[in-house]
DNA sequence: GGACATGGGGAGTGCGCTGT
DNA sequence: ACAGCGCACTCCCCATGTCC
């Protein structure tokens, strides 16, 4: 059995971090919040997950188990074009989170859940993703929307942390093997294919200088009884600091309509929501759940309609483009909705 | 204001080719 | 034979425009 991460936790943030941040982290930052202690603790928890949603979902449940005064949000936008998977604001603190899952073929039971995980493949536009993320992570710092980034990638496939076996393969400048420095101007090789590079033939420039240190989040029994594991990289994108005593910015809260008399969409949409709600474990349901239900109970109206109110309407902290919008649903994960 | 249609983007998948 | 690589594709979620 591989050692087991919480053994090897050091003991403070993005200093004793692997990357090299790009500036100076804030104080704040480092003493509130350790990605290696919450993917330590996670790991007792879970040590095999179905999906990125599902990591996504189990890691925001963590950081808030964890850190119970924390504002833990998913899938938030810091800007219209950026879309990030985990906003945390904690001791005044905003820390934005992307996070990969990156599955190699898995069948087994852990810890009595059957877990059938698919191969991804697309190892090179993976590791392409990856370090877009980064990106991603330094212009939100850059711009002010968050004082720290941390980049989290989860993986059981061994392809990501070993060098290359090929002499230049075309994803060389996003290669994230073990001990690789990531920085400058990343791009694909002059030789990769249009269907690989359509949508992402713009080089990263990365601002800071990143080191590629994976480490070991768990190992599982597979169907043949041969151990298998995950291991993790993580990059921390340090901030700028903040004035101290600062507000946090508030999220805008849209004050709930009065309820209808007539039997809208909106009506049956919160009826089928407090039965999944009170079905479900974690009080989340999805879209499609919402769309299944009210089938059952049914609903006349259409599943685009419904689609919409869920994920644009009645959602809370969605982009507000409709002209009425209700606070009945909080969007928790990706496709993952509870009551507010 | 409520309902519906549609397009974009990202996550996920399958498969052939090449190298060991 | 198997693992790794490269590519193309589908599906689903979501945002947004428009009609009733």
């Amino acid at each position: 059995m591989r050692q087991h991460p919480s053994s090897r936790i050091t003991p403070a943030g993005p200093v004793a971090m692997d990357p090299v941040p790009c500036t100076t982290p804030t104080i704040g930052a480092i003493m509130t919040f350790d990605p290696h202690h919450v993917m330590a603790r996670l790991a007792v928890q879970r040590t095999i997950f179905h999906s990125e949603a599902d990591f996504q979902h189990a890691l925001a449940w963590q950081i808030q188990c964890e850190h119970p005064d924390a504002r833990v949000r998913l899938h938030t936008r810091p800007t219209r074009e950026i879309r990030l998977d985990l906003l945390v604001h904690l001791d005044g603190v905003r820390i934005a989170i992307e996070l990969k899952h990156l599955a190699a073929a898995f069948s087994g039971v852990v810890a009595g859940e059957n877990f059938e995980l698919l191969n991804q493949a697309a190892q090179d536009i993976a590791r392409h993703d990856v370090i877009k993320d980064v990106v991603r992570l330094e212009r939100l710092v850059a711009d002010g929307l968050a004082d720290v980034g941390w980049s989290v990638t989860l993986s059981n496939d061994h392809t990501f942390w070993r060098p290359a076996r090929k002499v230049d393969p075309i994803d060389a400048a996003f290669r994230l093997h073990e001990g690789r420095q990531l920085s400058g101007t990343l791009g694909w090789a002059a030789n990769a294919g249009k269907g690989t590079t359509v949508k992402r033939d713009v080089p990263h420039v990365l601002a800071g200088h990143y080191q590629c240190n994976w480490r070991d989040y768990s190992t599982v029994i597979d169907s043949s009884g041969r151990p298998r594991d995950f291991r993790y990289l993580c990059f921390a994108v340090a901030g700028v600091p903040r004035v101290p005593g600062s507000r946090l910015a508030e999220t805008p809260v849209v004050a709930p309509a009065p309820r209808l008399t007539a039997v809208t969409a909106r009506d049956e949409i919160l009826e089928a929501a407090r039965t999944l709600a009170n079905r479900s474990a974690d009080k989340t349901f999805s879209v499609h759940e919402i769309v299944d239900q009210l089938r059952r109970q049914g609903s006349r109206y259409a599943e685009n309609t419904v689609r919409t109110h869920v994920v644009s309407r009645m959602c809370v902290n969605a982009p507000d483009h409709h002209a009425t919008v209700f606070a009945d649903l909080e969007r928790v994960g990706a496709g993952r909705y509870r009551l507010v």
